[in-house]
DNA sequence: AGCTTTATATATCACTCGTTCCATAATCCC
DNA sequence: GGGATTATGGAACGAGTGATATATAAAGCT
């Protein structure tokens, strides 16, 4: 009576012969290579070489390189994401949310969380420019959809008249978004935390000239 | 007693059957597969396609892919960044050539000036993260050259006391091109004009924030 | 005219790409 | 143990990559 159980418990009681190595672990090594080079960039054989592993195994696993793409960008998501947005979730107010999310942004961009490539991973790519349409609209899903964050932010914020109505929440959460895009192209060619911050500050001053009686204490 | 001098005048009196297309027009083909697609997405194909040749003739003009991408990336600066550049650098006041590039940037990006791609070739451009390092380096100081050119126009205002010498031109001259980064990649993800420009106007309080006094009018 | 020089078209090079076949190995179930 | 199932390592697949060899065509030079 405990098979069903049993199944439903452990996920994937996989009765053949089991994997050698580590999936995520797998995967965390092809993240890490896509967000440097980029999709077309990086081959299978590089793939197979940084992963461990051969390239039926690959196969196996994954499916096919863009499936395995696609769960990387899933990958970068759930593990690098909260470096950018964890205290913006977080903050007391809309102002302190899009503060952190650049500053905390100007770190994690420049490699001050470990040894993780400089940039966005997918602020960086050009992925979906070349005809592969489904992981181009993920990628593009995934900028939109910060952005939207965003602005779903100001929009909380006008609503508790934290900020008042009069300022456009789509054009500031695109100005937001622009300005954390472009710190990720600096990034890339090799501006330092300290240099992003910057950015970050003078961003900031343009939220208050514009976001007028918000200014910081 | 001619012949010196026809030789000199003429530039490249060949002697061979003479070349069957356009270079330039060709040259602007490529550039414009290069701009859309990027290095690593365009093949050879793609481009003898497009330029309407065939590709001894393409190796014979041009050398190689990577002296085409090269020559494509003089042929875009050469084309096209007077649609960015051009008020900037007749702008009487740094604010105004400040403004000026972001604003003329929004229309340029979003491809308001005939039918040329979204977004810079340049800014978007990721080559150099996969080993073609010489086409990196160019890519990345046609990057930092635009930063010292809004630098270099800062200082200059600095100077004049036009705005005063408490501004910090490094960071507001990264600030810019990181706005006009971030731009890029909102034009390829489909930003109109309005749109960016929004943004434009966003970044220039900040600047105005910055450079206090300099407000407009 | 003939000779030299350069460009073109066709076909092809060696190589790498993403992907899969096949034989073998390792595990679970009975 | 045997049988079913799944993973692995090595080899190989067809397609496409960047780049050329070869033969022919079109020009200038003398």
């Amino acid at each position: 009576m405990s098979e069903a159980r049993d199944i439903a418990q452990a996920e994937a009681r996989s009765r053949g012969r089991p994997r050698a190595f580590d999936r995520e672990a797998a995967l965390a090594k092809a993240t890490r290579l896509f967000w440097a080079r980029g999709f077309e960039a990086t081959s299978i054989a590089d793939l197979t070489k940084a992963m461990g592993i051969g390239s039926p195994s690959l196969y196996a696993a994954f499916g096919s390189k863009e499936a395995l793409y696609a769960e990387s960008l899933r990958h970068y998501r759930d593990n690098y994401e909260p470096l950018f947005w964890g205290r913006f979730s977080s903050a007391a107010t809309a102002r302190e949310a899009v503060s952190a999310l650049l500053m905390d942004s100007a770190a994690a961009l420049s490699g001050h969380h470990g040894d993780i490539p400089n940039g966005c991973m997918v602020a960086l790519s050009s992925v979906g420019c070349e005809g592969h349409e489904q992981l181009g609209e993920m990628v593009r899903s995934a900028r939109t959809g910060a952005e939207a964050r965003v602005k779903a932010r100001l929009e909380e914020a006008i609503a508790a008249g934290e900020i008042p109505d009069t300022v456009d929440a789509d054009a500031l959460a695109r100005y937001v978004m622009a300005v954390q895009s472009g710190m990720s192209v600096l990034a890339r060619d090799g501006a330092g935390r300290a240099e992003l911050e910057d950015v970050a500050k003078i961003a900031m001053t343009g939220w208050d000239a514009r976001v007028s009686g918000a200014a910081p204490a």
